[in-house]
DNA sequence: GGCCTTATTGAGCAACTGTCAATAGCAACG
DNA sequence: CGTTGCTATTGACAGTTGCTCAATAAGGCC
């Protein structure tokens, strides 16, 4: 276990941002093996097939290393869930949701890690996942074909729902058991789920 | 900073249930003003006027203890929250989340320091916070009249509902800014969400 | 008073985070 | 080619923390 992969040269120098790139990479790696607080930066480095203190020199706590491979996963893992051009909003929302419950049934490991560890851990670490996540929030507003109504109250409590509701999906999913839920059906609910939160939000703020 | 309380007899023995609970106690004080996992052990010996060693003579492990205290502040912070005994549903719940709404107001980084905490660290410490959230579901079924249709299905996926509701409900007044948006608002948007996603819950089981 | 249970402690181990001064690879320049 | 300078890289060290274990002592019971 744990063997590095290039052990010919002792001492191989690389530039800086390649090195922070395979560091970054290696606790990607390793995230998704375990949660995130049991990774020791003994680990990474010997994986890497450096010192610890060079780990230091480019990440000058354990935190600011954790928000770095936290942000980089977040948009490893979740950016990249595909939507089918469906034809209305209702079925492109229900693909992006169905890749994303799919993405999470073929990663659960990877992916607890990310949400239940990211919460934990230090304050860089919960900006760093909070920043993920909000860069989230605008695609889904995207996908669901949202357009600003130039209210800024409005907006203001459209984004904290569509925040509010991603972070419920993420613990549903997670809780989701699928030997006594079809999976079709979760996803049907969590379709549903989205449109009507969007417009509980639109018809509170327009009573108002 | 850190003076005990009690500092005169030097060696004062106690029975294990009152010791054990003194333990809890003041972690559940000290979780009020930070982050549980940066609650060193140390501190909290100190506190208590006794050495590390007795802390682990009552707790076997860290996780055991942080877990101990999860479920206390969890029963203690979530639980007690007041609901008016309201003519209709949709009173009781809005009742409900108001009083939950203020707490996290009132009492901010307590509230943080328990729901962002309790996701990291051991997994005793998860599995408590989720026992505390599944002691809360039932609750808020049955302040909003919820009744058992008998169909396991449709129960499962209700309960799943609930949770991760009351998950996206915490992250989003935590994310909350009071001063961007009106609490009344949000406690409305809170509400209406909360029944139509019963409601959404109900059609997709009853359509399959 | 003597005994037995157990609450309590201090010393010590191992793992981990973070620091610092020293070393060495690589490029530029004369 | 030799020197110099920058910085990637390291090893040794210090402080903290989770956890173990054998030894001590406080309080109840006969």
């Amino acid at each position: 276990m744990g063997i590095t992969s290039e052990a010919v040269t002792p001492r191989l120098r690389m530039s800086g941002d390649d090195r922070r790139r395979q560091l970054v990479e290696i606790g990607w790696t390793l995230l998704q093996r375990r949660p995130i607080h049991e990774l020791a930066l003994d680990e990474v480095a010997l994986e890497a097939g450096i010192s610890r203190s060079l780990l230091f020199h480019y990440f000058p706590t354990k935190g600011d290393f954790y928000a770095a491979v936290v942000e980089a996963a977040g948009a490893k893992m979740l950016k990249p869930v595909g939507v089918k051009d469906g034809d209305t909003p209702h079925e492109r929302i229900r693909s992006l949701i169905d890749g994303f419950v799919r993405l999470v049934e073929r990663n659960r490991v990877g992916y607890t890690s990310l949400v239940r560890g990211a919460g934990g851990g230090d304050v860089r670490v919960v900006e760093a996942m909070a920043r993920v996540r909000d860069a989230l929030v605008p695609r889904w507003l995207a996908v669901a074909g949202f357009e600003s109504t130039g209210d800024e109250c409005h907006d203001a409590l459209v984004r904290l729902v569509v925040r509010g509701w991603l972070v419920g999906m993420e613990e549903t999913v997670l809780a989701w058991n699928p030997d006594t839920l079809d999976r079709a059906l979760l996803v049907d609910y969590l379709t549903e789920s989205f449109q009507s939160q969007l417009q509980v939000a639109a018809r509170c703020t327009t009573a108002s």
